[in-house]
DNA sequence: AATTAATTAGAACGAACGTTCGAACTGAAT
DNA sequence: ATTCAGTTCGAACGTTCGTTCTAATTAATT
């Protein structure tokens, strides 16, 4: 009976062992993963080859290849925590509040707190988001759409309850893009913390978002440039 | 006299020949430069190969060492030539206008419109911009410094005109970060052309930036959430 | 102590990389 | 007709790529 691998699964613990053995096995996976990501964030996912990933994190390279099967995988799993994580923290904290604007808050929070406490995995998660192939590709890509359907969906019930008319999807990706954009100019010397980077561009896009909200008096704006 | 190189500066016309083959040579240049753009666009600087651009513009292997002289210098003529013409098209359109608002929108059109026109070229510009080493990097990097100066000098003009005190780094780079990050998601079929585009981002952005005008009544977003 | 599985290491694989070379070819100027 | 710079080409350079192989070493289980 021919197997497709001679080991086991790459990246699973070993059968069978001992606890104590197991925890070994996963901080040392996740000392690779964090060496890893560091040499992705630099050099880019083409730019960097395996036998960097080897020096930055020392293990040899057969040792990479036991642990992780391929350079596709190691990259999958980088984004797959990383994505995971700042889903799971969305979800927690998103239950917090009921108030759709107080929501789009905590979004922008967490997005933009994940973000800079983990810039390395961040940015490894943008900037690499075509490297992928095939499956591994497409995994990535359902939790993508899942994020980005949360986001949309406060959105429309901020929509819904302010009685506003902005295109959701347009504010969304504007949303992200400023967001995301930050990997390429955020000095923490300059540019304060994440609460205040948060507030900040909060500030600006809800207020813009919000501007045509019949409640408010303001539509100078809007109004003179319509068409 | 000992040369640098044996053959002339690389990507400069012939000396002394007929009008006609210098725009031979240049139109050859072009088209060659123009290929070179869609596969950098689509494999990324590091992931596509000198074969691939060779397969790709019809020229040989040799032909692009003989014409551009190296992989790095080719990715720098795409990058310079399209932030040269972007920056150009701004300046002048910018002359079309001395009223602050107004050149804001002209700054967010004029992007766009390029942006979509000209899309691999900006997404080779936006995606690759760590890729060029030293002198090269350093002088696309100035290009890119001149235009975001421009910019944070149009933002600060609307602030003194409307005695708004937001952040003018922060708003700029959430703006360009809106922009930039269009090459990841716009779709013509969805998200409409240029025009309709900067309109709504450009209502989005102003108004979120201009939400603290005290000419306007409406201060409940911002004093909600102060500290 | 013996056995077995998990892990490491070094060397090597073929393929592909960016780049160079020398010879052939072209077309206008002598 | 000859010259000569500009152009094009196939072939090859040495290096590095992702990956695999085999054997040695370690750690856990019997």
């Amino acid at each position: 009976m021919p197997r497709v691998s001679p080991n086991r699964a790459p990246g699973r613990p070993p059968r069978g062992h001992s606890p104590a053995s197991d925890a070994r096995f996963h901080r040392r996976l996740g000392e690779v993963l964090g060496h890893a990501t560091e040499v992705f964030c630099e050099k880019g996912y083409e730019g960097a080859s395996m036998r960097d990933l080897s020096r930055a994190s020392g293990m040899s390279l057969a040792g990479l290849y036991h642990y992780f099967g391929s350079k596709e995988r190691l990259l999958y799993l980088i984004q797959k925590e990383t994505f995971t994580t700042i889903l799971q923290k969305l979800k927690t904290r998103l239950e917090e509040s009921d108030e759709p604007e107080q929501r789009v808050r905590i979004f922008i929070l967490n997005h933009l707190e994940y973000f800079l406490a983990n810039q390395e995995g961040m940015k490894v998660l943008s900037h690499e988001d075509e490297a992928l192939k095939n499956g591994l590709g497409s995994e990535i890509a359902a939790i993508k759409r899942e994020y980005y359907r949360i986001c949309l969906g406060l959105m429309e019930a901020l929509k819904r309850e302010r009685h506003l008319d902005f295109d959701a999807r347009t504010a969304v990706m504007s949303l992200f893009g400023m967001m995301n954009w930050i990997y390429t100019w955020y000095n923490p010397r300059v540019d304060g913390n994440a609460r205040e980077l948060a507030q900040r561009m909060g500030d600006i896009f809800l207020s813009g978002v919000m501007s045509g909200d019949p409640r408010s008096t303001r539509r100078r704006s809007r109004a003179r440039h319509k068409l």
